[in-house]
DNA sequence: AGCCAGGCTACCG
DNA sequence: CGGTAGCATGGC
């Protein structure tokens, strides 16, 4: 039987930890400082629909230019921003995202947002908003992305009437909530090793050669 | 040489 | 509500 903490500990012993946030690979227990945490944010909007090689490269763009700060962003331009962080494609909309963000951040004089109050910002969904929390304020919210819902669906979980992909966003989260404790450092290594398992085999057109979720998946059946 | 990547907004019916 | 065009670069 395919249940979750199951998936969860093959997959684990499989592609071991992933140790996300990467930056510069030394994420230990959420960020130990406000520049760190600040980063994890931008790199959350950076990611959006896109490879987390560019987003390292636009990272660097603006470590480099010293617009990698909270002050910076305010300041900076959303023309001279867009240039810097085009590598990461969408540069446009993302630097007007970034800006947002900025203000809003500096709204929060350092206190935790709420998950109500960063949907509310332009240009963070709900997956960016999660992301935000987990990775950057290390708090037990699951994040939930294409390779989760993919990975899911395949599997034959989440409805059992339904298939995972036509799952809302909120359905599958809350599928994960009822399954697993409710822990930080779980559901930020879980989320992480969905990903690592998508892209080796579950990606778009399966890659169902030793897969180690095979015995579990209902898409082998 | 396509396809795809750690989505979101705006707008449509 | 659900569905989808538009946004854009770089890697494989």
């Amino acid at each position: 039987m395919a249940d979750i903490q199951k998936i969860y500990k093959i997959l684990l012993n499989k592609y071991s930890r992933q140790g996300w946030w990467p930056i510069a690979g030394k994420y230990s227990g959420g960020p130990r400082t406000e520049a760190e945490r600040f980063e994890v944010c931008i790199g959350a909007i950076l990611a959006q629909n896109t490879s987390w090689k560019n987003v390292e490269k636009a990272l660097e763009n603006l470590r480099r230019a010293k617009a990698l700060s909270r002050k910076a962003l305010e300041k900076i331009s959303v023309a001279k921003l867009a240039r810097l962080i085009k590598p990461a494609g969408y540069y446009n909309q993302k630097a007007k995202k970034l800006k947002e963000f900025a203000r809003f951040y500096q709204e929060l004089r350092g206190k935790e947002p709420e998950r109500e109050k960063l949907l509310n910002v332009w240009g963070v969904g709900p997956e960016t908003a999660d992301s935000i929390l987990l990775y950057a304020y290390n708090k037990p919210i699951f994040v939930v992305d294409a390779y989760t819902r993919r990975i899911l669906s395949r599997l034959g979980l989440c409805k059992e009437a339904k298939e995972a992909e036509k799952c809302s966003y909120a359905e599958i989260q809350k599928f994960f909530h009822a399954k697993l404790p409710r822990n930080a450092k779980l559901f930020n290594e879980f989320h992480a090793l969905l990903v690592e398992h998508a892209k080796r085999h579950c990606k778009k057109k399966a890659d169902c050669g030793c897969c180690c979720l095979a015995k579990s998946c209902k898409n082998l059946k």
